[in-house]
DNA sequence: AATTTAAGTCAACACTTGTACACTGAATTT
DNA sequence: AAATTCAGTGTACAAGTGTTGACTTAAATT
C-alpha cells in the first residue's frame, strides 16, 4: 500500500474509531456531529467528507468493523464451551461478561443502535443479528447434547433467544459498573452471574426435554 | 379543576404526546427537539418551559405514563392467559401483539429509550422494567403450573426471561411491518408467531422439568 | 523534472438549537 | 371592581450544525 493510501485509511480509522468512543460515552451515535467526530481526531470539519458520505454511511461502516469484531469473540467463546467435553454453563457465562469487558463500547454501540436513531444503521444491525444468529445455530446442529432436536428451524429458535437474551445480559452487566461503587460492585456481579445461569439452565433443561413438531 | 389547570392539562399532554410521537418516527427522543416539540404542538418554544424544566423532565414523566399504559396492557394478558384454564399459547401470543399493534408507540418509545441516548430517562424506564418484572414474577407463584417450583427467586428468574424476550418481539414485529408489503407481510407474521410460540413453549417445557436449587 | 492527484485546510453560508427577558391578556383571587 | 397570577407570545442572542467552494501541499504519476 502507498504511503497515500495508508496515511488515508489511518485517518479514516481514527473518524471511526472517535465515533464509536463519542457513542458509547452516555450519549447515543444520532445525537453525534460530524463535527464532534472531526474534532475529536483533530481534523477539520470538511475532511471528514474525503473518507464518508454522510454519519450513515460511517455508521454503516462502523456497524461492519464492529461487527467483525463481535463475530470473532463469538466464535471463541462457541468453541470453548462445545469444545471441552465437561463444560460448565457457569464459567461460559463468565468468560462471555469477560469479554463484554474487554471491548465495552463494540457491544454498547451495537445494542444501543440495534433500536436506535439511524435506519441505515438498523438495517445494518439487523442483517449482523441475523448472521450471528445462523452461526450459532449451526454449532448447535453439530453438538452432541442437542442431537434429539429434529427440526433445524428448532434450534434456531434456541439460536434466537440465546443471542436477544444475552444482549440483554451485556448491556444490564455495564449498567451495574456504571451505577455502583466497586465495594458492591463485584457482589452484584457475582449475584448477576448466578442469575443469568439459572437463565441458561433453564433454558437447556427446556432444550433437554424437547420433542420437535409437538 | 379550574378552567385555567385544565387548559393547563392539555397543553402539557399535547407535549407529551408530541414528543412520543416525534420520537417514535424513526428517530429517537434524544435527537428530536424542543423547539420541534413545541412547533408540532402549535405552541412558541419558550411556553415549554412552563410545564418542563428541560428534555429530561418530560421524557421521565413521559416514561412514567406510558409505563402505566403499558402496565395495564400486560395485566391484562396476563390475567387473560392465567384465568383460562385450557390457556393456549400461541393465542396468548397473538394477543400480545394485537395489543402492540393498538399502541405501538408506547412499546417502541420504551424499548428504544431503553439503551437510548438519556440517561434520565434510561434510568427511570429500568426502574420500571423492575416492576414489569416483579408483578409477572408475583402471578407465576400464584399460578398452578409453576408450584412445583419452590424458590421464588427462580421464579423471578423466569419472569425476566419473558419481559426481555417480550420487548425484542414487540420490535421485530413492527419493524417486519415497516419493511414488508402487505401480501408478504401476513405470511411472515404468521410465520414469527410460530417462532414465537416455539420459544415460549421451550421455555415452559424448562419450568416444567425444573428443580430449584440443584 | 513537470504534471496531476487528492487528503487536508480555511472561510463563509444559511439554519437550527436552547434559553433569557420583557410582554400581554384572560382567568383567578382579593 | 381592582389586583394578581401565570400560560402563552415575541424578540433576541450566542453557540453549534451540515455543506459549499476555492485553496494548499505532499505524494504519485507521467
Amino acid at each position: 500500500m502507498s504511503i497515500r493510501d495508508e496515511r488515508k485509511q489511518q485517518s479514516r480509522q481514527a473518524l471511526l474509531d472517535a465515533a464509536l468512543k463519542l457513542s458509547t460515552s452516555g450519549r447515543s451515535f444520532s445525537t453525534i456531529s460530524l463535527r464532534e467526530i472531526a474534532r475529536e481526531v483533530g481534523l477539520v470539519p470538511t475532511a471528514f467528507y474525503r473518507h464518508f458520505e454522510d454519519m450513515d454511511q460511517l455508521g454503516c461502516n462502523l456497524v461492519e468493523q464492529v461487527s467483525l469484531r463481535l463475530r470473532e469473540v463469538i466464535l471463541q467463546l462457541r468453541q470453548g464451551y462445545f469444545i471441552q467435553q465437561n463444560a460448565k454453563t457457569r464459567s461460559s457465562i463468565e468468560l462471555f461478561f469477560k469479554a463484554v469487558d474487554e471491548s465495552p463500547q463494540d457491544w454498547l454501540f451495537f445494542i444501543a443502535e440495534r433500536w436506535g436513531g439511524s435506519l441505515a444503521v438498523r438495517q445494518e444491525i439487523a442483517n449482523e443479528i441475523d448472521i450471528l444468529i445462523a452461526g450459532l445455530g449451526n454449532d448447535l446442529t453439530e453438538s452432541t447434547s442437542f442431537k434429539h432436536v429434529e427440526s433445524a428451524e428448532d434450534l434456531m429458535v434456541i439460536s434466537t433467544i440465546l443471542i436477544n437474551l444475552s444482549f440483554t445480559w451485556a448491556m444490564t452487566w455495564r449498567n451495574m459498573r456504571e451505577n455502583l461503587s466497586s465495594p458492591q460492585l463485584e457482589t452484584e456481579q457475582q449475584q448477576y452471574i448466578d442469575q443469568v445461569t439459572v437463565q441458561v439452565r433453564l433454558l437447556f433443561r427446556g432444550i433437554e426435554n424437547w420433542q420437535s413438531a409437538e
